[in-house]
DNA sequence: TATGAATGAGCTTTCATTCAT
DNA sequence: GATGAATGAAAGCTCATTCAT
C-alpha cells in the first residue's frame, strides 16, 4: 500500500515537473500574458483540466514554478557562503552562479521582471525565498564594507540593487543571443564593472590596476571559477 | 476662424494629454495587458470610444505615450552630448538626466522592460528613437575609452548594458518609495559604482574617492543608514 | 422674405441631393451595413451632423434615397402605360425602361434586394410605390392576357415575379462587367427568354408545346385563380 | 474506447448541427450583418464561447452551413445529369430539385445573394462548389442548344443567369409564404416560363406555339426595339 | 483521476446618434 | 444651421476555470 501510494506519488511528481518544464519553455517564449493554460497542456500532452489538479490557478503554476527556480539559486547560495574565501571572492562565485543560471534560462530574470511589474501578488513563501536571498546578499556586501574591502561609504542597499541590475539587464538576451561575446567573457566584464567601475585604471598610480598578484588571483579564481 | 480652430486644437491636445497621462498612470500600476481602455476612459472621466478618437488602438495609444517620453529624453540628451565638457562628466550628466525623468515617473523603465518583453512591434519611429540613444551613448563611451578615460578593455556594448541594466533597475521603485534615500544621493551612489564600482578605494590616492564636494553633498546620515 | 425663403430652400434641396447621390455611391460599393455616414458625409464634404438635419436616421437617408429612385421608375411607367400601343409591345418597353436606369446605376437591384432581405421595415410610402409598380404591371400582364397575347394559363403574379427575378438577377452586374455583351442585346436576349423561353423555335412540328402528361398535372383551378 | 470517442463524436456532431440550425434560422429572419453569435448561442441554449469550438468565426460559421446546403444540391445534381433523359428533362429535374430545396429552407437562395452582395470572400471550397455547379449547368443548355432543342442564338451565360434570375427571386418566399400557389403548381409555371415563355400559345392546334407571323412581329418589334 | 466541452466575464473596437459650441 | 467630439450600446472574440462523463 505504501510502495503503490509512493509510486503514485512518484508519477504525480514527475508529472508535475513536466508541466512545470513546459510551462517555463512557454513562458520564456511569449511572456505570462499570451501564455495559455491550453498551450501548456498540449505541450506536456495532457488535458487541460489535469493542469488544475496540480495547480489551483495559472498563477499558482507560475508561482510554483518561480519557487522551484529560486530555490535552485537558494541552494547553490548556501554553498557559496560557507566558502572559506574572502568576501569579494564569495561575491564573485554568487554572481557566477547566478549568471550561469540565467544562462541556462532566462528564468530567473523573468521572474525578477514579472514579479516586479506584474501585480501578481508574490505569495508569502516566495516572498521569503527572495527575502533570504536578498539577506544574504546584503551580508555578503556588508562583511565587505566591514573588512574594508568595499567602498563603505556606499548605502549597502544601493550595491545591491546595482548588481541585480547589471545582472538582470538585457545583457544575457541581446549580447549572448548574438553571439558577440562568450558567457565567461560576460560575466567577467560585468563584475570587473562593477567591482572596479568602467573608469581606466590609473596608469601611474594604479589605482585602478589590478597588481599582477591580484590578477592572477582573479582570472584564476574569480574570473574563471 | 484660425482663433477658433486653435481653440479647439488646445482642447483637444488637452484631452489627448489628459489621457495619456490616465494612460500612464494605469500602465505603471497594472502592466501593459492588464490595462484596460474601459478603466483608461474612467479615469480620464469620459466614454471609451473617446479614445479611439484620438488613439487608433491600445497599441497606438501606448506607442504615443513612449514616443512623447523618448522624445524628452532625446531632446535633453541634444544638449547633454554638444556641452563643453569631458566624456565621464558629460555621461555623468547625462546619467544625471535619465534618472531625472526616471524619478518623475517610471515610465522609461517601463518602456525599457515592456519594448524588451513584449512582442509590442515598436513601430520604426520608436525603434529609431531607441536606436539613436543607444548610439550616442557607445559614441560616449567609445571616445571616453579612447581619450584613456574609460576602461579600453571594456566591450562598449557590455559598458553600456551594465549602465542601462543598473538605471533601469528597481532602485528608484524601491528605494525611493521607502524614502530611505534622496534622489540625488541615490543617482550619485549609482555613478560612483558604475565610474569606480564597489571595490573600497585605494587608501594612498583618492582614485575611488569622491570629490570634497561630492562627499559634502552626500549626507551622512543617508550613507551611514 | 419668399425669395430668400426659397433660396435657402433651394440650396437645402441641392445639398440634400449631393447627400443622396453620395450614399447610392457608397451604398452601391459597400452595401447597406458598410456604409456609414461618416463616410457619405466625407464625400459630400459636409459634417455627420449636417446629413441629421436632412434625414432623421440611417435608415430614413436610403428610404428616401429608395422612393426618389422608385419616383423615376414611376414616372417613366406612367407614360409607357399611356402609349397606344399592343401589351406586349408596352411591356417590352417597360421592360427597356427597368433595364436602362439598372444599367446607370444598380440601384433598383439593390433596393429590391434590401428590402427584401433585411427587415429594413420599408415605411409606408416606399410600400405604396412598390405596390403601385406592382399593380400596374400585373394590370398590363392581366391585359395581355385577357387580349390573348399572354398565355392565360399562368398565375399573373407569377409571371410577374419571374419577370422582377430575371431583371433583378445579377446579369447585369456580371455580364455587362465582363464586358462579354452590349446592354441592348442582353436586353433583347432576356425578352427573348421571357416572352419566348429559352426552347428552340420549332421548325416544323412540337418545340414550344408540353407534354400532354404536363399539361393534365396543371391544375386549373391556380391557373385561373 | 472508440465507442466511446464515437460517442463523443456524435454528440459533438449533434450540437453542430444544432448550431447550424439555429443559425440558418436567424440569417434568414435577419440577414448576415445582424445575426449576432449571441442570439445563434441564446436560440441554440448554449454559451457565446461554445460556438467558437465548432466555428473558428461567425464567417467560418456561416461559410460552414452554406458548404453543406451546397453540397446536397451538389449530390443530387449528379444524380440528375447521369440520367438517360433528353437535356429538357434533366433541366427540368433539375430545376425541381433547386426549387425543392429552396422551399424546405430558403438557404440557396440567401447564399447566393449573400455571397454576391457582400464581400465575404467565398474561400476557395465555396468557390469551387459554385463554379461546379455552374459549370454544369452551362453544359447542360450548351447540349440543349447542339442538339436543336433549346435555342442556340441565345448566350448560354444569359440562358443561365436568367433561370438562376427567376429560382431564386422572390417567388418562393412571397408566393408561397400567402399559400396563394402550391409549390408543384409553382414550379410548372416556373418552367414553362423558362422554356416557353409567358406568350400565349398559338390559337388552333398546338398550345404553345406562336403563327409564324407573330413570330416575325415579335422578333423584329419586340427583341428589335 | 483524467478529460475537454462548456462557460461567461471581460476585452478591444465600431458607429449611429446626440449636442455644446 | 453647421460642426465634429463625445457617447455608449453592442459586436466578435479569448481564455481561465469548472464539471459531467
Amino acid at each position: 500500500m505504501t510502495i503503490h501510494q509512493s509510486l503514485k506519488e512518484k508519477q504525480r511528481q514527475e508529472r508535475e515537473t513536466l508541466v512545470l518544464q513546459a510551462a517555463q519553455e512557454v513562458l520564456l517564449e511569449r511572456g505570462y500574458h499570451d501564455t495559455s493554460m491550453s498551450e501548456i497542456a498540449q505541450r506536456v500532452g495532457v488535458a487541460k483540466g489535469t493542469l488544475y489538479q496540480h495547480f489551483a490557478s495559472k498563477e499558482d503554476l507560475v508561482l510554483t514554478l518561480f519557487k522551484r527556480e529560486l530555490q535552485v539559486l537558494q541552494d547553490a547560495m548556501k554553498q557559496i557562503l560557507k566558502e572559506q574565501e574572502s568576501v569579494d571572492i564569495r561575491l564573485s562565485h554568487l554572481v557566477d552562479e547566478i549568471c550561469r543560471q540565467i544562462a541556462k534560462k532566462h528564468m530567473l530574470i523573468f521572474m525578477w521582471r514579472e514579479s516586479i511589474d506584474t501585480g501578481m501578488e508574490l505569495d508569502s513563501q516566495l516572498q521569503a525565498a527572495f527575502n533570504t536571498i536578498h539577506m544574504n546578499m546584503l551580508s555578503l556586501l556588508d562583511e565587505g564594507k566591514n573588512n574594508g574591502v568595499f567602498n563603505a561609504m556606499l548605502p549597502t542597499e544601493v550595491m545591491l540593487e546595482s548588481l541585480i541590475g547589471m545582472i538582470m539587464s538585457r545583457l544575457f538576451k541581446t549580447l549572448r543571443s548574438g553571439k558577440k561575446v562568450r558567457h565567461e567573457d560576460l560575466v567577467r566584464y560585468l563584475k570587473c564593472i562593477y567591482f572596479h567601475g568602467i573608469t581606466a585604471p590609473a596608469s601611474s598610480s594604479q589605482a585602478y590596476q589590478l597588481s599582477a598578484e591580484e590578477k592572477d588571483n582573479i582570472s584564476t579564481e574569480h574570473i574563471n571559477a
